[in-house]
RNA sequence: GGGGGCGUGGUCUAGCGGUUUAGGACGUCGGCCUGUCACGCCGAAGAUCGCGGGUUCAAAUCCCGUCGCUCCCGCCA
């Protein structure tokens, strides 16, 4: 029998520093990468906590230096050794153990490794399939180590910040009732009531209001979400939400909370300080100067209105569609007036991507030329109102698109992004924290011919609007929000309804029967009745924060084990067939 | 549901009708090397060019289909 199972740790790799020298210490970790000079060998042991070098000397000790030459990347090792400072000049100063290393007493392997399908070390290129499949080899890179560091730490913060504001952490049902809207809903089969489905929740938002009724009053959940949706690359089937609501609060409470929050998280995490309020800009005035609900405000390229220069102009097409009650906008392209015709035609070909037949381009030359096919049709005069109205100068290009406001704007808005990024117009160092406030309450859904809720149908009307509920629908604004960060929506909420009276005439509004509201949302109407607090909620979205924290594209870097974009988990194969023997038992058959 | 891109040793890629016995880099293996840390030097192994079909005297290269990955549109209350 031996003493003990292996050689434990008496210090991690990472930590060891020049006052350590002269202690023997134990160290446990992989190999990292040995550098064999043939009367010399040098180890890097790499654990969670960095990489310390460790020497192998013939002449010290002859055996122990030949079970060293064995050693392989990956290797997983526990070597006793003494820390020493390194002689001369050898000093590593891309290392925080680079003032000393370990030379080796003793060494006990603790398993092989066969050699990985990639190096373990940050700045890899790799397919990112490969990567998921062998998912537990990826997350050994430093650069993934800090992803899942900076996640817990940031989730650490939240339930620190939150827990000082007086919330309590609820966790609610995972199998919960299927809602026909919204998301397609993942279901789970149930055997006791087979032939029955249970669904995965896309977010808790009933139970949570239901908490607000239960007189918790302040609620909060790192909440996992389900949803069966195509993905991309910033949306999983699952994914986890910071999921809070409150009661007796207005929007401004809520928003306040959130701002706190993320200056907390920014702060305790990053130590860097967020300019706090964030800018409020409404619903209409990010679409007006945005083309989007979620702008991107850390470079400028506003959209211009110039309908009412256009339409004085002898421009056929502009008066076409000012007349029929379209609008002309644009946005100016800096310093793009040299691009070739090759180049004005690839921006028509991005936005014809979106249904539009193409832009009208305004070259600002050299000498004041305005080279256009508009500039026959214009005056000098309206040329000057043109250039004004954009702040142009010599060698900008502008480019405008006619239509219908709602169907320029979001356009524009598509290919302000495209030409920020080609410009290079983006402060990537930037954190750019917006809200966008007073949505609409509806929308009209042409496919089906029918009035649908924007946010989801427990959002409230704002009060002023009330009046116009029963006469202008589509007029009304919502109390809703949403958290916007470098572009994307981070966060999203609202204040609900409280009154079931309310609740009905809404969902009637979007189609749903008093009769099948009583039957679907029954449970939520009848808790109204029981004196149901004013309260309202947001649900930041934690992967995407944490990737713009982390400065990743994607949130699969920061998710531990991440589907890949068609749903499967390369590493476990989910989803997999189910054999007939398993679904019988929950009576299901699967059609071929 | 639709569209774009990619698929070549373990990895990343070059080649895009014949000069290819498919080139390079990293990795791997072997030899030499006592201060390396992207170690160095010498040598070696390693690829049905995703798969199937077609065009052609000739296909990694062109065409069609298919599979896989990825990005986007729709979708994501």
């Amino acid at each position: 029998m031996k003493a003990r199972a292996f050689l434990k740790r008496t210090k991690k790799c990472g930590e060891l520093r020049i006052e350590d020298v002269g202690n023997e210490v134990i160290i446990n970790g992989w190999v990292n990468k040995r550098r064999d000079l043939g009367g010399l060998i040098f180890v890097d042991l790499r654990d969670r906590f960095g990489i310390v070098q460790v020497v192998f000397n013939p002449t010290e000790n002859p055996e122990l230096f030949a079970q060293a030459e064995k050693l392989r990347s990956e290797y997983v090792v526990a070597i006793k050794g003494v820390v020493g400072k390194r002689p001369g000049d050898t000093r590593n100063s891309n290392l925080g153990t680079g003032d000393i290393e370990i030379t080796a007493r003793e060494m006990e392997i603790l398993n092989t490794s066969k050699t990985p399908p990639f190096v373990i070390k940050d700045d890899i290129k790799v397919d990112e399939s490969l990567r998921l499949k062998y998912r537990y080899l990826d997350l050994r890179r430093p650069e993934m180590l800090r992803n899942m560091y900076l996640r817990h730490k940031i989730v650490k913060a939240v339930r620190d910040f939150l827990d000082n504001e007086d919330f309590l952490e609820i966790e609610t049902p995972m199998l919960i009732r299927a809602t026909p809207e919204g998301a397609r809903d993942f279901l789970v089969p149930s055997r006791m009531s087979a032939g029955k489905f249970y669904a995965l929740p896309q977010s808790p938002q009933l139970f949570k209001q239901i908490l607000m009724v239960s007189g918790m009053e302040k609620y909060f959940q790192i909440a996992r979400c389900f949803r069966d949706e195509d993905l991309r690359a910033d949306r999983q089937p699952e994914f986890t939400q910071i999921d809070i609501e409150m009661s007796f609060v207005e929007r401004d409470d809520i928003l306040g909370l959130a701002e706190r929050m993320m200056k907390f998280m920014f702060k305790t995490v990053l130590g860097h300080d967020l300019e706090t309020p964030f800018p409020r800009l409404s619903w209409e005035d990010a679409m007006n100067r945005y083309g989007i609900d979620k702008p991107d405000t850390r470079f400028g390229m506003e959209i211009v209105d110039v309908t009412e220069i256009a339409a004085k102009t002898d421009f056929q097409v502009f008066r076409n569609v000012i007349e029929g009650g379209g609008v002309i906008k644009g946005i100016k392209l800096p310093s793009c007036a040299g691009y070739s015709r090759k180049r004005v035609d690839e921006l028509s070909e991005f936005v014809k991507k979106y249904g539009a037949h193409g832009i009208l381009p305004i070259a600002l030359k050299e000498g004041g030329n305005f080279k256009s096919p508009l500039a026959k049709a214009t005056t000098d005069e309206q040329k000057r109102e043109i250039i004004e109205a954009f702040d142009a100068k010599e060698g900008d290009l502008i480019a405008l698109l006619a239509g219908k406001a709602d169907f320029v704007l979001p356009i524009l808005g598509k290919l302000r992004l495209e030409m920020g990024n080609q410009l290079d117009l983006i402060d990537k160092s930037k954190f750019n924290f917006l809200f966008v406030i007073d949505f609409p309450m509806f929308h009209f859904n042409e496919e089906e011919n029918r009035i649908d809720s924007e946010h989801h149908p427990f959002t409230s009307p704002k009060t002023e609007d009330m009046h116009l509920i029963d006469t202008d629908p589509l007029k009304v604004k919502a109390d809703a929000y949403d958290m916007v960060l470098n572009g994307h929506e981070v966060a999203s909420g609202s204040i609900r309804i409280h009154s079931k009276d309310l609740q009905k005439k809404i969902l009637e509004i979007i189609g749903i029967s008093s009769e099948e509201a009583d039957q679907r949302f029954g449970f939520l109407l009848e808790a109204f009745d029981y004196g149901a607090p004013p309260h309202g909620g947001i649900a930041p979205g934690l992967d995407r924060i944490i990737a713009e924290i982390c400065g990743k594209n994607t949130i699969r870097e920061v998710i531990a084990f991440p589907k890949n974009t068609a749903g499967d988990c390369p590493m476990t194969g989910a989803p997999v067939e189910i054999e007939d023997e398993q679904l019988g038992v929950l009576k299901i058959k699967v059609k071929k």
